[in-house]
DNA sequence: ACAACAACTTACTCCCAGTAAGTTACTCGG
DNA sequence: CCGAGTAACTTACTGGGAGTAAGTTGTTGT
């Protein structure tokens, strides 16, 4: 009664239908069919769930919800996705590799270095800008928990990043000056740096009211680390 | 019995004594006192909790395994805390002070800029290498989320980062080249990068087997950064 | 000694993740 | 067309943890 989604329109979920009257015509031309494919089950939760954990985020939402929202029961998703934290991270998996593969897009279409940091900050802000569920599930709880016992979801949320440190110290190892090899644990720390910088100033942008364009991030960021990065190590 | 924490040795929790005989001794002599004032079990539950949440992360922590813990019942903390946020925020509330203290002292004892801001780093490092469980605290789970519908904890988080990035922001205006009047956007981008990558880089030192020293990565940091804000704005 | 209050406990409720076991609709070989 | 087999799905539960109502016991001032 209080469902929100009048889904699978007629067919009420049956045991309920004491009046034959119900709407005049007859039935008779296929009832909408209840019944799906697994994968076609897998997408409309996945999709719910996205949603849902994008606007009330991990601890706030329920499977029951998800469920409802699909117009399923929630062993069914248990059956499909085996637990919250499945689900949750099939929501990541899949915007990881829609935000990975946008940066990395703008990178290698980079035509020198210094360009290509520019590209990927842009990149980065831009698509988190075109797509505020994605962030959401991104960082929203289980972007934060750094601690080992906090399960699957935030493990899977430091592969995200643990791809984007990779993509980031590639840049910068590229950039080195000519003859210079800087240690790793440099490399490392820059390419830490520079990811919280960019995680923490998206996380910013999308609480504050009236957010600087990606473009002016973009280039206040490579003011402040192009200068550094160029004579890395070079004291 | 499963407590691994004996407390107030003797005088079992009663309603367990069905032999009188017990060890041999009589009780007359005072009991230790198993009720202490408000303010001293407040102090009790909030290092237990400290602890507990800095071992088991928030979500991994129950109110039962702190009152267990302290050797308290539950409804006593509620009494005393309100709601397991509420615990927690008085957590944070005591570790920001310290940190945030520590951190300022540093900054403050510095000759010139450049020399404040590598001292800021070095003691925001060390000072968490100095205290894992505040550390533990501060990040954990609590830490994380950025979402309005994550609770007061989230809401207290906010607050310690906002009071580095006033602090940094103060650092950066102060050592802003002569003339120059940069933009209320670009030093809060400064600032917000500055902590999203200081905080980034402890969590990673955190859980890195060898991590480097807080002088090299304070060094690095400052090689990477001073370039640039020396020149913040200037083309 | 005893009233009155602070410190504390037992024994619940409710909500939510996860599960056991059963039921119903599709499908495919005859 | 017709059952057997299986995939899709449900009802009805368990268990654990946050939070609470209402009562009990120690302490303290008079």
């Amino acid at each position: 009664m209080t469902s929100t989604t009048p889904k699978t329109p007629p067919v009420p979920p049956s045991t309920t239908a004491e009046s034959g009257v119900e709407s005049g015509v007859v039935e008779g031309i296929e009832p909408p069919k209840r019944r799906r494919n697994r994968a076609a089950r897998e997408r409309e939760m996945l999709e719910a769930a996205e949603r849902i954990f994008g606007e009330r985020g991990y601890q706030g939402t329920s499977m029951d919800d998800v469920a409802a929202e699909v117009g399923v029961s929630k062993p069914l998703i248990y059956q499909y996705y085996g637990s919250k934290d499945g689900l949750f991270l099939a929501c990541l998996a899949r915007l990881r590799a829609q935000l990975l593969e946008t940066v990395s897009d703008a990178v290698l279409a980079a035509t020198d270095a210094e360009d290509a940091l520019y590209a990927g900050f842009v990149a980065w802000f831009q698509f988190l800008d075109d797509h505020p569920h994605a962030w959401s599930v991104l960082i929203d709880e289980g972007m934060l928990s750094t601690n080992p016992a906090a399960g699957p979801a935030a493990a899977a949320t430091d592969e995200v990043r643990a791809a984007f440190i990779e993509l980031i110290s590639a840049m910068v190892r590229m950039n080195l000056p000519p003859g210079r090899t800087a240690d790793n644990d440099e490399i490392e720390i820059i390419a830490q740096s520079i990811s919280g910088a960019t995680e923490r100033l998206a996380i910013w942008r999308s609480r504050v009211p009236a957010p600087p364009t990606p473009e002016k991030v973009a280039r206040t960021l490579q003011d402040l680390l192009w200068q550094g990065l160029r004579t890395l190590s070079t004291t």
